[in-house]
DNA sequence: GGTCAGTTGTTGTT
DNA sequence: AACAACAACTGACC
C-alpha cells in the first residue's frame, strides 16, 4: 500500500537543523544594530486594549501556601540570563538529559522558558550570547544536547506546528499515531490533582500547581506516567492541564512534547517507561523533593517513600500518615498497567502501520473492544494454566 | 531491504 | 561507571 495517503513522517531535529543553516544574524557582533523602533507612544496602526486582569483571565484568587519563587520581567529575565551565562563550564558543559529533575532550591537548567514564552527575553539575543561564550571556551557541547541547541528545539517545534495542520489533536494530524487512548476522566482527575498515590508523580504535579514549573524531566515521567506508561489517558488531556498551568507554557512546544512523550510522534519506543518510583530515587534518594511538595509524607522514612503503600502499618503510624486516609493509595499497579500500556502500543501501531496511518475512528473502536476482548482470554488462559499444572 | 542512529528507560551484572 | 539484555520502535541513508 502507499504511504502517501497518510501516516506522513515528521520532520527530524536533525533534518531541521539541515535546512534551516546558521542564521545570517548569528555572526554578528554582540552590540547588534537594531532596525528602527517607531517613538515611545506610536502605535501605528495596532488596536491597543486594556491588559485584562488575571480574574479576567480566568484564573481566580487561590489560597496557597507557596507561590512561584519565579518573578516576571525584562530586568529579571537579563538578570537570569546573565548569572547563568557567567558561569561559563556550566553553560559549555551543559547536556540536557544529564540534570537533576528533583533539585528545586537550585534548578538544574536556566528557567528562561517563561522568559521566552512572554517576550521578556530575546530568542536571538540569548543565543548570541551563548555562541559568543563558545567562542572562548575550549570544548562545548553541540545540538542537541547544548544549550543552544536546546534553542533550536524551540525553533524546530514551531517549524514542524506550523507546517502541520492539526498539530495539536490526534484526529486529522498525519504525524500523529492514532492510539486508542482510554476516555478517564476519574485517572485523568486523579494525575491532575496530585493523588494518584505515586509520590514522585504528585509531588512533580504539586510543583506545577504551586510553581508553574518543574524539571523537563519531570514533565516527562508525568506526561509518560498519564498516557503510553500507566494511565493510557488521551494526550490531549495532559496537554490541555499544562497549557494552563506551567507558567512556560507555548503551544508549539507544549504539543509537541506531549506528541514526543506519548510515542505519537518523533519518538516511538513505547517500551521505554519511566518508572514512578525508581526514576526519581536514583536522583534523591531521600526523597527531600517529595517530602517538600508533599509534606504529608515528610515523616515517611526513605525505604518507603517511593512506594508508601508497602510500608507496614507501625511504619505508617509512625510517620503519620495513614495510606488510604492521610495519602491515597495508588490509582494503579505500575508494573501490570505498564505492561498492558505496551501491549496496547503494539497493538496500535501495528493497526496504523496497517492502514498506513489512515485509521478511521471506526477502526480505533474496533481496537479497542479487541483490547479488552483479549484480556479476557488471558485471565481465562491463566485460570486454565492454573487447572493443568 | 539492510544498516544504523535516535536529546534524556530499566534492571541486572561486572 | 560501563555494559548487556530486555524487546524492538521509526526514519534516514545506502
Amino acid at each position: 500500500m502507499s504511504k502517501k495517503n497518510g501516516g506522513k513522517p515528521p520532520l527530524s531535529y536533525q533534518s531541521f537543523l539541515k535546512l534551516a543553516g546558521e542564521p545570517s544574524w548569528a555572526s554578528s557582533p554582540l552590540s547588534i544594530t537594531l532596525s528602527s523602533l517607531p517613538p515611545v507612544g506610536n502605535t501605528g496602526n495596532c488596536n491597543i486594549s486594556e491588559v485584562p486582569t488575571v480574574e479576567e483571565l480566568g484564573y481566580e484568587e487561590t489560597q496557597q501556601d507557596e507561590l512561584s519563587p519565579f518573578r516576571g520581567g525584562e530586568t529579571e529575565a537579563l538578570k537570569r540570563l546573565r548569572e547563568s551565562i557567567e558561569n561559563k563550564e556550566w553553560v559549555a558543559k551543559f547536556e540536557k538529559p544529564k540534570g537533576d529533575p528533583s533539585a528545586f532550591l537550585k534548578p538544574a537548567t536556566t528557567v528562561l522558558s517563561p522568559y521566552l514564552k512572554f517576550g521578556c527575553l530575546s530568542s536571538r539575543y540569548f543565543y548570541i550570547c551563548l555562541k559568543d561564550l563558545y567562542k572562548n571556551v575550549k570544548t562545548h557541547t553541540v545540538p542537541p544536547v547544548s544549550l543552544a541547541g536546546q534553542l533550536l528545539w524551540r525553533d524546530f517545534f514551531y517549524t514542524v506546528a506550523f507546517g502541520t495542520p492539526s498539530f495539536d489533536r490526534m484526529r486529522g494530524n498525519k504525524i500523529c499515531k492514532q492510539i486508542p487512548w482510554n476516555d478517564d476522566d476519574e485517572l485523568l482527575v486523579a494525575w491532575r490533582e496530585a493523588r494518584t498515590g505515586f509520590p514522585w508523580i504528585d509531588a512533580i504535579m504539586t510543583q506545577l500547581r504551586m510553581w508553574g514549573w518543574m524539571h523537563h524531566l519531570a514533565r516527562h515521567c508525568v506526561a509518560c506516567f498519564l498516557t503510553r506508561g500507566d494511565l493510557f489517558v488521551h494526550w490531549e488531556k495532559g496537554r490541555d492541564v499544562f497549557e494552563r498551568l506551567l507558567i512556560d507554557s507555548d503551544w508549539a512546544i507544549n504539543n509537541g512534547n506531549w506528541l514526543w512523550l506519548s510515542c505519537s510522534s518523533f519518538f516511538y519506543q513505547y517500551n521505554r517507561i519511566y518508572s514512578p518510583i525508581s526514576f526519581g530515587k536514583k536522583y534523591d534518594p531521600n526523597g527531600d523533593y517529595i517530602r517538600h511538595f508533599l509534606p504529608v509524607l515528610k515523616d515517611m522514612p526513605k525505604e518507603y517513600i517511593y512506594e508508601p503503600w508497602t510500608a507496614p502499618l507501625s511504619i505508617q503510624n509512625k510517620a503519620k500518615c495513614i495510606i488510604g486516609r492521610d495519602y491515597p493509595k495508588p490509582v494503579v499497579a505500575h508494573d501490570s498497567a505498564s505492561k498492558d500500556c505496551r501491549r496496547r502500543m503494539a497493538e496500535a501501531y501495528a493497526l496504523n502501520q496497517k492502514m498506513s496511518g489512515m485509521v478511521s475512528a471506526e477502526d480505533l473502536r474496533n481496537l479497542r473492544r479487541k483490547l479488552e476482548e483479549d484480556k479476557k482470554p488471558e485471565v481465562e488462559n491463566k485460570r486454565q494454566r492454573k487447572l493443568i499444572g
